[in-house]
RNA sequence: GGUCCCGUCGUCCAGUGGCCUAGGACGCCGGCCUUUCAAGCCGGAAACGCCGGUUCGAAUCCGGUCGGGACUGCCA
Protein backbone atom coordinates (compact mmCIF):
# COMPACT_ATOMS: atom_id res chain seq x y z
CA UNK A 1 0.00 0.00 0.00
CA UNK A 2 1.27 3.49 -0.74
CA UNK A 3 1.50 6.00 1.91
CA UNK A 4 -1.00 8.71 0.81
CA UNK A 5 -1.14 11.64 3.97
CA UNK A 6 -2.11 15.04 3.52
CA UNK A 7 -1.84 18.44 5.11
CA UNK A 8 -5.45 20.11 4.84
CA UNK A 9 -5.45 24.20 6.21
CA UNK A 10 -7.78 26.45 6.17
CA UNK A 11 -7.07 29.52 4.32
CA UNK A 12 -8.30 31.58 7.30
CA UNK A 13 -5.25 32.93 8.43
CA UNK A 14 -1.45 32.60 8.29
CA UNK A 15 0.27 29.54 8.24
CA UNK A 16 0.35 28.51 12.04
CA UNK A 17 2.99 27.05 13.35
CA UNK A 18 1.55 24.53 15.02
CA UNK A 19 -0.03 23.68 11.44
CA UNK A 20 3.62 23.81 9.72
CA UNK A 21 4.70 21.29 12.24
CA UNK A 22 1.43 19.02 11.45
CA UNK A 23 2.58 19.35 7.95
CA UNK A 24 5.91 18.60 8.35
CA UNK A 25 5.46 15.03 10.00
CA UNK A 26 3.65 14.16 7.46
CA UNK A 27 5.98 15.39 5.05
CA UNK A 28 8.83 13.48 6.62
CA UNK A 29 6.00 10.45 7.04
CA UNK A 30 5.52 10.54 3.18
CA UNK A 31 9.19 10.42 2.02
CA UNK A 32 10.20 7.88 4.52
CA UNK A 33 7.58 5.50 2.93
CA UNK A 34 8.24 6.95 -0.33
CA UNK A 35 5.03 7.89 -0.69
CA UNK A 36 2.44 11.06 -1.69
CA UNK A 37 1.88 14.45 0.22
CA UNK A 38 -0.58 15.97 -0.89
CA UNK A 39 -2.16 19.35 -0.20
CA UNK A 40 -5.75 20.15 0.06
CA UNK A 41 -7.41 23.28 1.11
CA UNK A 42 -10.66 23.30 3.53
CA UNK A 43 -12.06 26.36 2.15
CA UNK A 44 -15.47 25.11 3.57
CA UNK A 45 -15.48 29.10 5.36
CA UNK A 46 -16.46 30.93 2.78
CA UNK A 47 -16.84 33.80 4.67
CA UNK A 48 -13.28 34.24 6.38
CA UNK A 49 -11.57 32.32 3.90
CA UNK A 50 -9.43 34.90 1.32
CA UNK A 51 -6.95 34.07 -1.69
CA UNK A 52 -3.91 36.49 0.30
CA UNK A 53 -4.46 33.86 3.04
CA UNK A 54 -4.39 30.80 0.53
CA UNK A 55 -1.13 32.33 -1.49
CA UNK A 56 0.44 32.99 2.27
CA UNK A 57 -0.03 28.71 3.01
CA UNK A 58 1.40 27.97 -0.27
CA UNK A 59 4.37 30.36 -0.37
CA UNK A 60 5.07 29.18 3.96
CA UNK A 61 5.17 25.56 2.80
CA UNK A 62 7.19 26.02 -0.25
CA UNK A 63 9.69 28.65 2.30
CA UNK A 64 9.64 25.16 4.39
CA UNK A 65 10.84 23.25 1.91
CA UNK A 66 8.05 21.25 1.88
CA UNK A 67 7.22 20.67 -1.27
CA UNK A 68 3.82 18.72 -2.59
CA UNK A 69 3.38 16.01 -5.00
CA UNK A 70 0.30 15.95 -5.85
CA UNK A 71 -2.93 18.74 -4.57
CA UNK A 72 -3.46 22.26 -4.77
CA UNK A 73 -1.46 24.38 -7.85
CA UNK A 74 0.78 20.79 -9.41
CA UNK A 75 -2.82 18.76 -9.82
CA UNK A 76 -3.80 15.80 -9.47
CA UNK A 77 -6.78 13.47 -10.28
CA UNK A 78 -9.28 14.86 -7.94
CA UNK A 79 -10.26 18.42 -9.75
CA UNK A 80 -8.45 21.31 -8.12
CA UNK A 81 -8.06 20.70 -4.35
CA UNK A 82 -10.11 23.33 -3.13
CA UNK A 83 -13.07 21.50 -0.61
CA UNK A 84 -15.27 25.01 -1.98
CA UNK A 85 -15.22 23.38 -5.62
CA UNK A 86 -16.90 20.20 -4.42
CA UNK A 87 -19.57 20.63 -2.77
CA UNK A 88 -22.01 19.03 -5.34
CA UNK A 89 -19.64 15.86 -4.33
CA UNK A 90 -20.30 16.59 -0.65
CA UNK A 91 -24.31 17.03 -1.12
CA UNK A 92 -24.25 13.95 -3.11
CA UNK A 93 -22.33 11.91 -0.31
CA UNK A 94 -25.21 13.20 1.85
CA UNK A 95 -27.73 12.00 -0.09
CA UNK A 96 -26.76 9.11 -0.66
CA UNK A 97 -26.26 8.59 3.14
CA UNK A 98 -29.61 9.87 3.75
CA UNK A 99 -31.34 7.22 1.15
CA UNK A 100 -29.47 4.21 2.80
CA UNK A 101 -30.54 5.28 6.23
CA UNK A 102 -27.03 6.18 7.57
CA UNK A 103 -28.22 9.66 7.66
CA UNK A 104 -31.74 11.72 8.31
CA UNK A 105 -32.59 15.20 8.24
CA UNK A 106 -33.22 16.96 11.14
CA UNK A 107 -35.81 20.02 10.95
CA UNK A 108 -36.00 20.09 14.98
CA UNK A 109 -35.44 24.28 15.94
CA UNK A 110 -32.45 25.32 17.68
CA UNK A 111 -34.75 25.79 20.98
CA UNK A 112 -35.65 21.88 20.70
CA UNK A 113 -31.66 20.97 20.70
CA UNK A 114 -30.42 23.39 23.29
CA UNK A 115 -33.44 22.08 25.56
CA UNK A 116 -31.61 18.62 24.60
CA UNK A 117 -28.25 19.44 25.70
CA UNK A 118 -29.70 21.02 28.82
CA UNK A 119 -31.44 17.79 29.93
CA UNK A 120 -28.39 15.73 29.28
CA UNK A 121 -26.47 18.19 31.51
CA UNK A 122 -28.74 18.06 34.01
CA UNK A 123 -28.14 14.39 33.80
CA UNK A 124 -24.30 14.63 34.24
CA UNK A 125 -24.50 12.98 30.34
CA UNK A 126 -22.72 13.46 27.19
CA UNK A 127 -24.14 16.68 25.83
CA UNK A 128 -24.78 15.25 22.49
CA UNK A 129 -26.43 12.48 24.72
CA UNK A 130 -30.12 13.43 23.47
CA UNK A 131 -29.79 14.69 20.11
CA UNK A 132 -30.61 11.15 18.14
CA UNK A 133 -32.91 10.54 15.27
CA UNK A 134 -36.24 11.94 16.50
CA UNK A 135 -39.37 9.91 15.80
CA UNK A 136 -40.43 11.26 12.93
CA UNK A 137 -37.96 12.05 9.95
CA UNK A 138 -37.91 14.93 7.81
CA UNK A 139 -36.92 15.76 4.17
CA UNK A 140 -35.77 19.20 4.69
CA UNK A 141 -33.61 20.85 7.04
CA UNK A 142 -29.97 19.47 8.53
CA UNK A 143 -28.68 16.43 7.32
CA UNK A 144 -26.89 14.52 10.74
CA UNK A 145 -25.62 11.09 10.75
CA UNK A 146 -27.28 8.37 12.75
CA UNK A 147 -24.73 7.16 14.91
CA UNK A 148 -25.01 3.36 15.43
CA UNK A 149 -25.66 2.62 19.27
CA UNK A 150 -24.80 -1.09 19.06
CA UNK A 151 -20.83 -0.65 19.44
CA UNK A 152 -17.99 1.40 20.86
CA UNK A 153 -15.82 2.60 18.40
CA UNK A 154 -12.44 1.78 18.73
CA UNK A 155 -9.39 2.91 16.84
CA UNK A 156 -4.82 1.90 17.24
CA UNK A 157 -3.60 5.73 17.05
CA UNK A 158 -0.24 5.73 15.68
CA UNK A 159 1.36 8.09 18.70
CA UNK A 160 -1.58 7.15 21.34
CA UNK A 161 -2.17 3.66 21.27
CA UNK A 162 -5.85 2.32 21.41
CA UNK A 163 -8.26 4.84 22.21
CA UNK A 164 -11.85 3.81 22.89
CA UNK A 165 -15.53 6.00 22.30
CA UNK A 166 -18.89 4.66 23.95
CA UNK A 167 -21.18 5.26 21.27
CA UNK A 168 -23.87 6.87 23.73
CA UNK A 169 -21.07 9.83 24.14
CA UNK A 170 -21.26 10.91 19.97
CA UNK A 171 -24.11 12.54 19.26
CA UNK A 172 -25.79 12.38 15.85
CA UNK A 173 -23.41 15.18 14.72
CA UNK A 174 -24.52 17.44 11.54
CA UNK A 175 -22.61 16.76 7.94
CA UNK A 176 -24.73 18.98 5.95
CA UNK A 177 -26.31 21.90 7.05
CA UNK A 178 -29.81 23.46 6.38
CA UNK A 179 -28.58 25.41 3.40
CA UNK A 180 -26.66 22.94 1.72
CA UNK A 181 -23.18 23.27 2.71
CA UNK A 182 -21.09 20.81 4.12
CA UNK A 183 -19.67 20.72 7.56
CA UNK A 184 -15.84 20.24 8.10
CA UNK A 185 -16.82 16.54 9.38
CA UNK A 186 -18.11 15.72 5.77
CA UNK A 187 -15.89 17.87 3.70
CA UNK A 188 -12.54 16.23 5.30
CA UNK A 189 -13.87 12.81 5.57
CA UNK A 190 -15.21 12.51 2.12
CA UNK A 191 -12.05 14.62 0.67
CA UNK A 192 -10.22 11.30 2.49
CA UNK A 193 -11.60 8.51 1.12
CA UNK A 194 -12.01 9.85 -2.30
CA UNK A 195 -8.08 10.66 -1.83
CA UNK A 196 -7.43 7.13 -0.56
CA UNK A 197 -5.69 8.97 2.20
CA UNK A 198 -4.24 6.05 3.61
CA UNK A 199 -2.70 8.19 7.09
CA UNK A 200 -3.82 11.03 8.90
CA UNK A 201 -1.66 12.82 10.98
CA UNK A 202 -3.42 15.83 12.68
CA UNK A 203 -3.45 17.86 15.87
CA UNK A 204 -4.40 16.05 18.99
CA UNK A 205 -7.55 19.03 19.04
CA UNK A 206 -9.00 16.47 16.70
CA UNK A 207 -9.21 13.42 18.59
CA UNK A 208 -12.81 13.88 20.08
CA UNK A 209 -13.54 14.33 16.36
CA UNK A 210 -12.28 11.24 15.22
CA UNK A 211 -14.85 8.78 16.05
CA UNK A 212 -17.32 10.95 14.20
CA UNK A 213 -15.11 10.73 11.02
CA UNK A 214 -14.67 6.80 11.54
CA UNK A 215 -18.29 6.20 11.67
CA UNK A 216 -18.91 8.43 8.55
CA UNK A 217 -16.26 6.70 6.60
CA UNK A 218 -17.74 3.93 7.31
CA UNK A 219 -21.14 4.83 6.06
CA UNK A 220 -19.91 5.86 2.99
CA UNK A 221 -18.51 2.26 2.30
CA UNK A 222 -15.23 2.85 2.68
CA UNK A 223 -12.22 1.59 5.91
CA UNK A 224 -11.09 4.17 7.36
CA UNK A 225 -6.91 5.43 7.75
CA UNK A 226 -4.71 5.07 10.43
CA UNK A 227 -4.56 7.96 12.50
CA UNK A 228 -2.15 9.88 14.31
CA UNK A 229 -2.54 12.43 16.38
CA UNK A 230 0.16 14.89 17.41
CA UNK A 231 0.77 16.53 20.52
CA UNK A 232 -0.67 20.18 20.86
CA UNK A 233 2.03 22.94 20.93
CA UNK A 234 2.06 25.52 23.63
CA UNK A 235 3.48 28.83 24.59
CA UNK A 236 6.25 29.81 27.06
CA UNK A 237 4.06 30.27 29.90
CA UNK A 238 2.36 26.85 28.98
CA UNK A 239 -0.70 28.18 28.06
CA UNK A 240 -1.98 27.60 24.69
CA UNK A 241 0.12 28.91 21.71
CA UNK A 242 -1.19 32.20 20.68
CA UNK A 243 -1.01 35.48 19.27
CA UNK A 244 0.46 36.86 22.92
CA UNK A 245 3.13 34.73 22.16
CA UNK A 246 4.60 36.71 18.84
CA UNK A 247 5.38 34.69 16.05
CA UNK A 248 2.90 31.95 15.55
CA UNK A 249 2.93 32.57 11.72
CA UNK A 250 5.64 30.94 9.91
CA UNK A 251 5.81 34.00 7.09
CA UNK A 252 6.85 36.16 10.63
CA UNK A 253 9.75 33.99 11.13
CA UNK A 254 10.61 33.85 7.12
CA UNK A 255 10.59 38.02 7.85
CA UNK A 256 12.64 38.32 10.90
CA UNK A 257 15.34 36.45 8.87
CA UNK A 258 14.79 32.58 10.28
CA UNK A 259 16.66 30.55 8.21
CA UNK A 260 14.31 27.52 6.51
CA UNK A 261 16.35 24.67 7.86
CA UNK A 262 16.44 26.32 11.11
CA UNK A 263 12.98 26.13 11.55
CA UNK A 264 12.66 22.82 9.95
CA UNK A 265 14.96 21.49 12.03
CA UNK A 266 13.72 23.20 15.33
CA UNK A 267 10.03 22.07 14.52
CA UNK A 268 11.07 18.14 14.04
CA UNK A 269 12.22 18.20 17.53
CA UNK A 270 8.99 19.49 18.73
CA UNK A 271 7.31 16.27 19.37
CA UNK A 272 9.90 13.72 17.62
CA UNK A 273 14.08 13.00 18.24
CA UNK A 274 16.12 11.55 15.76
CA UNK A 275 17.99 9.76 18.61
CA UNK A 276 18.94 10.08 22.03
CA UNK A 277 21.64 12.85 21.42
CA UNK A 278 21.83 14.68 18.36
CA UNK A 279 19.89 17.73 18.21
CA UNK A 280 20.80 19.47 14.91
CA UNK A 281 20.73 17.06 11.47
CA UNK A 282 19.80 17.29 7.99
CA UNK A 283 16.05 16.71 6.35
CA UNK A 284 17.46 13.63 4.69
CA UNK A 285 18.87 12.33 8.13
CA UNK A 286 15.22 12.80 9.36
CA UNK A 287 13.40 11.44 6.66
CA UNK A 288 15.78 8.05 6.66
CA UNK A 289 14.11 7.29 10.49
CA UNK A 290 11.31 9.22 10.99
CA UNK A 291 8.14 7.34 11.82
CA UNK A 292 4.50 8.88 13.38
CA UNK A 293 5.05 5.50 15.59
CA UNK A 294 8.13 7.48 17.55
CA UNK A 295 5.50 10.76 17.72
CA UNK A 296 5.71 11.92 21.64
CA UNK A 297 2.26 11.95 23.44
CA UNK A 298 3.48 14.62 25.71
CA UNK A 299 2.14 18.69 24.60
CA UNK A 300 5.52 20.90 23.56
CA UNK A 301 6.45 24.39 24.38
CA UNK A 302 7.38 26.40 21.72
CA UNK A 303 10.85 27.85 23.00
CA UNK A 304 12.14 31.05 20.99
CA UNK A 305 15.33 30.88 22.62
CA UNK A 306 15.92 27.21 21.57
CA UNK A 307 15.07 28.29 17.85
CA UNK A 308 17.35 31.37 17.63
CA UNK A 309 19.68 29.50 19.35
CA UNK A 310 19.11 26.59 16.36
CA UNK A 311 19.60 29.31 13.95
CA UNK A 312 22.66 30.39 14.91
CA UNK A 313 24.33 26.49 14.43
CA UNK A 314 22.57 27.16 10.90
CA UNK A 315 24.09 30.25 10.04
CA UNK A 316 27.66 29.78 11.25
CA UNK A 317 27.68 26.23 9.25
CA UNK A 318 26.95 28.47 6.00
CA UNK A 319 29.02 28.51 3.30
CA UNK A 320 30.69 32.46 3.74
CA UNK A 321 29.98 33.45 0.34
CA UNK A 322 26.44 32.53 0.66
CA UNK A 323 26.46 33.89 4.51
CA UNK A 324 27.46 37.51 2.55
CA UNK A 325 24.38 37.27 0.04
CA UNK A 326 22.04 36.31 2.56
CA UNK A 327 23.00 39.30 4.80
CA UNK A 328 23.01 41.90 2.99
CA UNK A 329 19.39 43.04 3.08
CA UNK A 330 19.59 42.84 6.17
CA UNK A 331 22.49 45.40 6.38
CA UNK A 332 21.05 47.61 4.18
CA UNK A 333 18.24 47.59 5.79
CA UNK A 334 20.15 48.17 8.95
CA UNK A 335 22.06 51.16 7.33
CA UNK A 336 18.76 52.37 6.23
CA UNK A 337 20.09 52.73 2.32
CA UNK A 338 21.23 50.50 -0.49
CA UNK A 339 24.94 49.87 -0.47
CA UNK A 340 26.96 50.13 -3.57
CA UNK A 341 29.72 47.23 -4.18
CA UNK A 342 32.27 49.59 -3.40
CA UNK A 343 31.17 50.27 -0.13
CA UNK A 344 29.89 46.65 0.48
CA UNK A 345 33.69 45.47 0.96
CA UNK A 346 33.30 47.05 3.92
CA UNK A 347 31.48 44.49 4.74
CA UNK A 348 33.07 41.76 3.06
CA UNK A 349 36.48 42.69 4.82
CA UNK A 350 34.48 41.30 8.47
CA UNK A 351 31.83 39.28 7.20
CA UNK A 352 33.68 35.65 8.63
CA UNK A 353 33.68 37.57 11.96
CA UNK A 354 30.22 38.30 11.95
CA UNK A 355 29.05 34.99 10.85
CA UNK A 356 29.68 33.72 14.14
CA UNK A 357 28.30 36.15 15.63
CA UNK A 358 25.04 35.94 14.40
CA UNK A 359 22.07 33.92 15.38
CA UNK A 360 19.32 36.10 13.81
CA UNK A 361 20.40 37.43 10.28
CA UNK A 362 18.93 41.18 11.57
CA UNK A 363 21.80 41.41 13.92
CA UNK A 364 24.79 40.85 11.13
CA UNK A 365 23.28 44.49 9.55
CA UNK A 366 23.25 45.80 13.07
CA UNK A 367 26.57 44.95 14.03
CA UNK A 368 28.28 46.69 10.92
CA UNK A 369 26.20 50.29 10.63
CA UNK A 370 28.60 51.64 11.72
CA UNK A 371 30.86 50.89 8.98
CA UNK A 372 28.91 52.90 6.55
CA UNK A 373 27.53 55.42 9.08
CA UNK A 374 28.61 57.92 11.44
CA UNK A 375 26.75 57.15 14.69
CA UNK A 376 24.86 59.97 16.14
CA UNK A 377 25.62 59.29 19.56
CA UNK A 378 27.76 56.85 21.64
CA UNK A 379 26.12 54.52 23.69
CA UNK A 380 25.40 56.34 26.69
CA UNK A 381 26.06 53.15 29.20
CA UNK A 382 29.58 52.50 27.02
CA UNK A 383 31.28 56.19 27.26
CA UNK A 384 30.30 56.31 30.91
CA UNK A 385 32.29 53.36 31.20
CA UNK A 386 34.80 53.16 29.23
CA UNK A 387 36.07 56.28 28.49
CA UNK A 388 35.06 58.70 31.46
CA UNK A 389 38.44 57.22 33.04
CA UNK A 390 41.62 59.17 33.96
CA UNK A 391 44.18 58.16 30.66
CA UNK A 392 41.65 57.60 28.39
CA UNK A 393 42.92 60.83 26.57
CA UNK A 394 46.38 59.96 26.44
CA UNK A 395 45.38 56.82 24.72
CA UNK A 396 43.38 58.17 22.40
CA UNK A 397 46.03 60.99 20.74
CA UNK A 398 48.75 58.40 21.39
CA UNK A 399 46.64 55.77 19.33
CA UNK A 400 46.09 58.50 16.94
CA UNK A 401 49.70 59.38 15.77
CA UNK A 402 50.52 55.68 16.10
CA UNK A 403 47.89 54.78 13.32
CA UNK A 404 48.54 57.89 11.06
CA UNK A 405 51.88 56.36 10.40
CA UNK A 406 50.07 52.88 9.66
CA UNK A 407 51.42 52.55 6.44
CA UNK A 408 49.87 49.64 4.62
CA UNK A 409 46.46 49.68 6.51
CA UNK A 410 45.34 46.54 7.00
CA UNK A 411 44.46 44.34 10.26
CA UNK A 412 48.13 43.06 11.12
CA UNK A 413 49.75 46.41 10.36
CA UNK A 414 47.17 47.98 12.28
CA UNK A 415 47.40 45.55 15.39
CA UNK A 416 50.83 45.56 15.68
CA UNK A 417 50.80 49.62 15.28
CA UNK A 418 48.23 49.34 18.60
CA UNK A 419 50.24 46.32 20.57
CA UNK A 420 53.55 48.59 20.46
CA UNK A 421 51.54 51.51 21.98
CA UNK A 422 50.25 49.00 24.82
CA UNK A 423 53.50 47.95 25.39
CA UNK A 424 55.03 51.40 25.61
CA UNK A 425 52.59 52.22 27.97
CA UNK A 426 52.22 49.43 30.07
CA UNK A 427 48.71 49.28 29.26
CA UNK A 428 46.76 45.41 29.10
CA UNK A 429 44.58 45.33 25.94
CA UNK A 430 41.62 45.14 27.61
CA UNK A 431 41.98 48.46 29.17
CA UNK A 432 43.78 49.77 26.12
CA UNK A 433 41.71 48.83 23.57
CA UNK A 434 37.97 49.58 24.59
CA UNK A 435 38.41 53.19 24.17
CA UNK A 436 39.02 52.76 20.64
CA UNK A 437 36.40 50.45 20.32
CA UNK A 438 34.05 52.94 21.36
CA UNK A 439 35.69 55.66 19.53
CA UNK A 440 35.26 54.23 16.53
CA UNK A 441 32.07 52.06 16.59
CA UNK A 442 30.15 54.10 19.39
CA UNK A 443 30.08 51.06 21.32
CA UNK A 444 31.61 48.91 23.57
CA UNK A 445 30.71 45.88 21.70
CA UNK A 446 31.69 45.29 18.05
CA UNK A 447 33.50 43.36 16.08
CA UNK A 448 37.08 42.52 16.30
CA UNK A 449 38.78 45.94 16.78
CA UNK A 450 41.52 45.73 14.52
CA UNK A 451 39.37 44.22 11.66
CA UNK A 452 36.85 46.93 12.23
CA UNK A 453 39.62 49.71 11.62
CA UNK A 454 40.91 48.23 8.44
CA UNK A 455 37.38 47.92 7.38
CA UNK A 456 36.19 51.13 8.05
CA UNK A 457 39.22 52.83 6.58
CA UNK A 458 42.21 54.74 7.51
CA UNK A 459 40.85 58.29 7.22
CA UNK A 460 37.22 57.66 8.70
CA UNK A 461 39.01 55.46 11.74
CA UNK A 462 41.38 58.77 12.91
CA UNK A 463 38.29 60.48 12.19
CA UNK A 464 36.26 58.45 14.49
CA UNK A 465 39.64 58.97 17.05
CA UNK A 466 40.12 62.88 16.94
CA UNK A 467 36.03 63.12 17.19
CA UNK A 468 36.34 61.14 20.01
CA UNK A 469 39.05 63.26 21.79
CA UNK A 470 36.85 66.52 20.90
CA UNK A 471 33.89 65.19 22.87
CA UNK A 472 36.14 63.81 25.04
CA UNK A 473 37.96 67.22 25.94
CA UNK A 474 34.09 69.17 26.42
C1' G B 1 -20.68 18.90 34.30
C1' G B 2 -19.45 14.99 30.47
C1' U B 3 -15.98 12.44 27.04
C1' C B 4 -11.07 11.76 25.70
C1' C B 5 -5.81 12.73 26.07
C1' C B 6 -1.34 13.77 28.85
C1' G B 7 2.23 13.69 33.37
C1' U B 8 11.14 12.46 33.20
C1' C B 9 15.55 18.75 34.71
C1' G B 10 12.51 25.77 33.83
C1' U B 11 11.91 24.03 28.35
C1' C B 12 12.45 20.18 24.11
C1' C B 13 13.76 15.18 23.78
C1' A B 14 16.35 9.95 25.28
C1' G B 15 14.83 6.08 28.38
C1' U B 16 10.06 0.52 26.81
C1' G B 17 12.20 -4.26 34.24
C1' G B 18 18.42 -4.63 35.92
C1' C B 19 23.52 -0.95 31.29
C1' C B 20 19.89 4.91 35.57
C1' U B 21 24.40 7.06 41.51
C1' A B 22 18.51 8.88 34.91
C1' G B 23 21.55 10.71 29.19
C1' G B 24 21.61 14.82 25.26
C1' A B 25 20.02 19.88 23.74
C1' C B 26 18.28 25.11 24.87
C1' G B 27 18.44 28.32 28.90
C1' C B 28 20.95 29.44 33.63
C1' C B 29 25.61 29.67 36.89
C1' G B 30 31.11 29.32 37.20
C1' G B 31 35.88 28.82 34.71
C1' C B 32 39.30 28.71 30.45
C1' C B 33 40.45 31.25 25.92
C1' U B 34 40.44 36.39 24.82
C1' U B 35 40.88 43.36 22.25
C1' U B 36 34.68 43.80 23.62
C1' C B 37 30.82 40.56 22.17
C1' A B 38 30.10 36.05 20.23
C1' A B 39 31.97 31.18 19.06
C1' G B 40 34.70 27.16 21.21
C1' C B 41 36.29 24.20 25.42
C1' C B 42 35.77 22.60 30.69
C1' G B 43 32.74 22.26 34.99
C1' G B 44 28.06 23.05 37.90
C1' A B 45 22.90 23.48 39.67
C1' A B 46 18.47 21.27 37.77
C1' A B 47 13.57 16.01 36.78
C1' C B 48 11.16 10.38 37.00
C1' G B 49 3.71 14.61 40.36
C1' C B 50 1.94 11.63 44.69
C1' C B 51 0.31 6.87 47.09
C1' G B 52 -0.17 1.84 46.86
C1' G B 53 0.64 -2.89 44.25
C1' U B 54 3.32 -6.68 41.04
C1' U B 55 8.62 -8.20 41.07
C1' C B 56 14.73 -10.49 43.64
C1' G B 57 14.64 -5.60 41.14
C1' A B 58 10.39 -0.12 38.38
C1' A B 59 11.23 6.14 35.44
C1' U B 60 9.77 1.77 32.81
C1' C B 61 3.98 -2.97 34.35
C1' C B 62 -1.00 -2.44 37.24
C1' G B 63 -4.48 0.42 40.35
C1' G B 64 -5.70 4.82 42.65
C1' U B 65 -4.99 9.88 43.43
C1' C B 66 -3.64 14.76 42.22
C1' G B 67 -2.53 18.10 38.38
C1' G B 68 -2.67 19.91 33.27
C1' G B 69 -4.95 19.97 28.44
C1' A B 70 -8.35 19.20 24.30
C1' C B 71 -13.25 18.66 22.89
C1' U B 72 -18.25 19.36 24.09
C1' G B 73 -21.62 24.41 17.42
C1' C B 74 -25.90 23.84 11.39
C1' C B 75 -16.59 26.73 13.35
C1' A B 76 -12.58 24.14 11.58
Amino acid sequence: MTVRVRVAPSPTGHLHVGTARAALFNWLYARHHGGTFILRIDDTDRERSTVMFEEDILDSLRWLGLDWGEGIGVGGPHGDYRQSSRYDRYQQAAAVLVASGAAYYDNRSPDDLEALRRRAEEEHLHPGHYIRRPGSVGTEGAIRLSVPQDQPVVFEDLVRGEISFEARDIDDFVILRSDGTPTYHLASTVDDVDYEITHVARGEDLLPSTPKHILLTRALGASEPRYAHLPLLFGTDGKKLSKRHGALSLVTYRDEGYLPDAVFNYLSLLGWSIDGDRTVFTRDEAIAVFDLIDVSRNPAVFDPDKLAWMNGEYIRAMDPSEFRSVARPYVESAVGHPVDDVEWARFDAVADLVQERTRLLPEAGEQVVFLFEDFEDYDRAAWDKVMVKDGVLGILTTAQERLASVETWEAADIEAALRGMLEEMGLGAAKGLQPLRVAVTGSSVSPPLFESMAALGKERTLERVERAQRELAS
